[in-house]
DNA sequence: GTCTATACCTAGATAGAC
DNA sequence: GTCTATCTAGGTATAGAC
C-alpha cells in the first residue's frame, strides 16, 4: 500500500522513528488535536526534519492508516472455517483482546478516527473489511446451521467482539478509575469474562 | 452544576441553541478539532456573538460535559435492587442502547473525551461514576451469591454493556458501513442480539 | 540530512460602532 | 445584543545556510 522506495539504512530508522512518534500524539489527541512540535519532541527530532521525511502532517496520518489495517485485521483472518467452532470464535475473541492489550495506541488512533466520520478510511472499511464480514458471517451462519453453534446473528456477534476487545483499549482511562488502584489488570479480567460470555451465548 | 442565572427568553434560546450547534460540531471533529466558525455557522449567529454568551470555547465544551454525566448515569441509577435481577439487568441494557440510538452526539462527545485522556472528567470518573459502579457491583454480587443470576464480575459485566451499546453510537459509520446499505435498522438488531447474549450470560 | 529563521495562514478572542 | 474589523498566538510548511 505505502510505497517503500530503497532508503538508506538511517533513513529507514528515521521514518520509523517519526511514525513512532506521530502515533503516539495522533492517537492521544487526533489528527488535529495533534502538533508537529509534539511529534518532533516525541521523535527528538527537529520539526523541519520530519517534513524532510514526510511531506505533510497529513502524509504522517495516512501512512499510520494505511499500515494499521493490516495487522487490525490478521485475527479475524486467522479464523479457520475447518476448525472447531467454539474454539475458532474464542481464539479470535482472544487473539483480538490481546491486541488491544498490546497495541492501545493503534487502537485509538482507528477509533479517533472512525468516531471522528472514517472520511480517510471508509473505502477500506465498505470494501475490504466488509468482504472479510460477510465470509466470516457466512462461516458463522453455516456452524449455526448445522447446530454446531447456537442460532446467532453473525454481524452482531463481529460487532460485539470488537465492541468488547476495543473498550479495554480505547475507554482504558475510564476502567481504570472505575476499578480504582491496585487492582489486576483489567485485560485478565477480560480475558476470563469474554471467554464465559462467548461460551455461553454460543454453546448450543 | 452548571449555574443557570436568570435571563431573558431570547438569552435562554441563543445558550441553546449555540450547545446544540457546538455539540454538532464537538462530536464529530473532538475538542481541538472544532472550530468557532463551525460552530457560528452551525448556530447560525457570528462568532462574536458566541463569545458573548460564552466567555470561550473552552467554556462551552465545559457546559456540555457538565450537563451530560448526569444524563449519561440515569439508566444506571434506574436500576432497581428489590426488582428481578434479570429484567433489571435486560431492562438497563435496552435502556442504555436506546439513550446511544437517541442521543448519539451525546455519545461520541463523550467518547472523544475518554479517547483523548479524560483530563477534563476524570474526577467526575474516579468520584461520582466509581462511587454509582460500586453500589451497582455490590447489588449484581448479591444477586450472584443467592443464586438468582449465574456467577458473574459485576465489573467487567457493567463495562460490556457499556461497551456494547455505546458501540452502535461511537462506531455508527462503521456498522453502517458493514452491513452495507438497505438493512433494518442496526439499532433493532442490537436490541434483540443484546437481550439473546444477556440472558444467556446471566441465566444461572 | 539537519539546522535556524521565517513566511503564511488559521483560528480564538477583543474593540468598538450601531 | 449583534455586527465588522482587527489583534495575536500558534501551527504548517518553506528557504537557505551548514
Amino acid at each position: 500500500m505505502t510505497d517503500t522506495p530503497p532508503r538508506t539504512r538511517i533513513q529507514q530508522r528515521n521514518r520509523e522513528t517519526i511514525l513512532g512518534a506521530a502515533l503516539e500524539v495522533f492517537s492521544q489527541h487526533g489528527f488535529r488535536g495533534a502538533t508537529l512540535d509534539q511529534i518532533a519532541q516525541a521523535a527528538g527530532l527537529s520539526k523541519p526534519n520530519l517534513l524532510y521525511y514526510f511531506p505533510s502532517k497529513e502524509a504522517m496520518h495516512e501512512a499510520l492508516l494505511a499500515g494499521l489495517m493490516d495487522t487490525w485485521l490478521a485475527p479475524l483472518r486467522a479464523l479457520d472455517p475447518g476448525g472447531e467452532p467454539l474454539d475458532e470464535i474464542l481464539g479470535y475473541v482472544h487473539r483480538k483482546l490481546l491486541l488491544s492489550r498490546d497495541f492501545p495506541r493503534e487502537s485509538r488512533l482507528f477509533a479517533n478516527e472512525i468516531l471522528q466520520g472514517a472520511e480517510r478510511i471508509r473505502p477500506t472499511l465498505e470494501g475490504e473489511l466488509k468482504t472479510l464480514v460477510d465470509q466470516t458471517a457466512a462461516v458463522i451462519s453455516g456452524w449455526a446451521r448445522e447446530g454446531r453453534i447456537a442460532p446467532v446473528d453473525p454481524y452482531h456477534l463481529i460487532f460485539s467482539i470488537w465492541a468488547l476487545t476495543q473498550h479495554y483499549a480505547d475507554f482504558d482511562v475510564q476502567v481504570r478509575a472505575v476499578l480504582g488502584p491496585g487492582k489486576d489488570d483489567p485485560f485478565d479480567g477480560a480475558d476470563r469474562y469474554l471467554a464465559t460470555l462467548f461460551s455461553r451465548l454460543l454453546t448450543p
